[in-house]
DNA sequence: GCCAACGTTGGC
DNA sequence: GCCAACGTTGGC
């Protein structure tokens, strides 16, 4: 049996943002044109669970996607080898978390939001999701 | 809108 | 294989 993991994949909320995957229950996670990213797209199992985090606008923690299929070819890659997966909405966040109170937090510097504001999909430690869960008032 | 950080590309 | 130039991302 596989053990569930943990991510964060950004995302800007005026191009496509939590309350639209919800309202559209499904979203192909395209577009990923980093290997690092990629990487990490194609090391997600089914039932593994991404925080969404809105960049550019917002700048928080929002709530939680659930991989519901894993890595196939892009779709939308012309060339190259890229991936993408599918993910569905799983909970809303109570509260969202706003970056600034997750760059403050002593136990969440090695996360890349913090380290390398520039990776798309990234991965978390079972204790960082945990942090960040009760940071924005919920529970699974 | 600016700029820092990072990744990629291409000349040598 | 190095490194300068360039493009992109994303916080501010």
């Amino acid at each position: 049996m596989n053990q569930t993991k943990y991510w964060i994949v950004k995302s800007e909320p005026d191009v496509f943002g939590y309350e639209q995957l919800v309202k559209d229950g499904t979203a192909r996670w395209d577009g990923v044109r980093n290997y690092q990213a990629r990487n990490n797209l194609r090391a997600m199992q089914v039932g593994d669970l991404c925080l969404f985090y809105h960049s550019n606008i917002g700048l928080e923690v929002v709530g939680i996607a659930r991989v519901q299929r894993e890595h196939y070819p892009d779709p939308t890659a012309e060339k190259g080898d890229w991936s993408c997966v599918d993910l569905e909405p799983f909970k809303a966040f109570n509260r969202p978390v706003p970056l600034p109170e997750i760059k403050n937090h002593p136990d969440l510097q090695n996360i890349a939001l913090v380290r390398n504001g520039r990776l798309s999909v990234m991965p978390l430690s079972f204790d960082e999701f945990s942090i960040l869960l009760s940071m924005g008032a919920t529970h699974l």
